[in-house]
DNA sequence: CAATAATTTTAATGACGATTAAAATAATCG
DNA sequence: CGATTATTTTAATCGTCATTAAAATTATTG
């Protein structure tokens, strides 16, 4: 069943959206942004963001959710391209930092879970510890088959993905050292998993 | 000339402000946190807190500060303490690790600058890239006495900043997992610099 | 104890921002 | 074009929260 034009333009203007906001949240926090900075963005009133989200909270809400899309698909599409479990790592972390980097669109950083509704909270909460726990599991791939040098799977994890996340507190657009963090930071993030 | 009981009694307080807000923003964001909340954790109403700042800002601005001169001193004393440059970084990454995990007590990351006031701002920049300078240039010396393998020392100094900074965000409190992150935190992190 | 200083509370004030309903405008479709 | 639907704006409302001044309380000190 083929979604009418008007749905099309109906997602694709709340993506647009989704994308301002994400942007606002990064650089002041989710209460420190109001609506009207969003709007502002896209030459519209606050109020019209209604017309597209219920509240001002399930505008964070789809953007973690969005974000948490992401990071799944990058993960299993590096996955599915194969090599070893080392390589894969590699791969991935280079994905994920095109996300914390804005490419293609900002991507909100999960740095204001207390502000979801419990429900939404729950949610977030899930698909953040499943995909830790994929990423571990990549690394344990990888010290069983000796790609990944033995480590503590759960410290390390936490560990790179902070390193990645914490990329929008510094990068401010620069697209000079946009292409020196996609270039370098694979390599530093995992040199220290060689055995 | 020394202080007088009241002086002493007077900064000891906000020390134990300070503690609390960072707490809370940590938690919650700056704009998240109302001075309720603070001076909720204190037993006090939060118009009290006035006594102690001038707004809302300098609580923020405080904390920084504070957090500014723990990483400095921090970086201070693992230097003071010699060996060389690997086995300095080694040592400052522990410490580093304690400040976030809440030891002695709670410090703010510094993820809000936006919410300063100009003047503030360039302040706390300021340290934090004379800070990250600092880390940087004894990655530098490493690197010439051989200790640490060639890198990207401002990329590699982000990444190892932005997994340290981004403990609080997963980090609640389980002394376990403190007791956990302090030993294994400074061996990941650094694993990749070795030549 | 009396007097003075230190600390906290009570009780406003005012601004900002989220939210909503109704009205206005723009787009689409027959 | 006319009717219907989609989208945005205008104009309230409401609550929260920072901030302040004055009053009340507590501590200190001579």
């Amino acid at each position: 069943m083929a979604r009418t034009a008007a749905q099309n333009r109906f997602t694709l203007r709340r993506d647009r959206m989704l994308r301002a906001a994400a942007q606002c949240f990064n650089h002041k926090g989710f209460r420190g942004t109001s609506l009207k900075d969003v709007a502002g963005q896209l030459g519209l009133t606050d109020a019209a963001l209604y017309y597209y989200v219920r509240d001002k909270e399930e505008l964070v809400y789809l953007c973690y959710l969005k974000a948490a899309e992401l990071g799944r698909t990058a993960l299993e599409a590096t996955n599915a391209e194969g090599g070893n479990a080392y390589e894969r790592v590699r791969r991935y972390l280079k994905r994920h930092a095109q996300f914390m980097l804005g490419e293609p669109g900002p991507v909100a950083i999960m740095s204001e879970i207390p502000s979801l509704k419990a429900e939404h909270r729950e949610v977030i909460l899930r698909l953040s510890r499943e995909h830790s726990a994929r990423f571990q599991a990549l690394l344990r791939t990888g010290i069983d088959e000796g790609s990944i040098a033995p480590c503590d799977v759960r410290m390390t994890g936490n560990a790179i993905m902070g390193a990645l996340n914490w990329i929008p507190k510094w990068h401010h657009g620069d697209p000079a050292v946009t292409a020196q963090v996609l270039t370098t930071f694979p390599d530093i993030l995992s040199r220290g998993l060689r055995p």
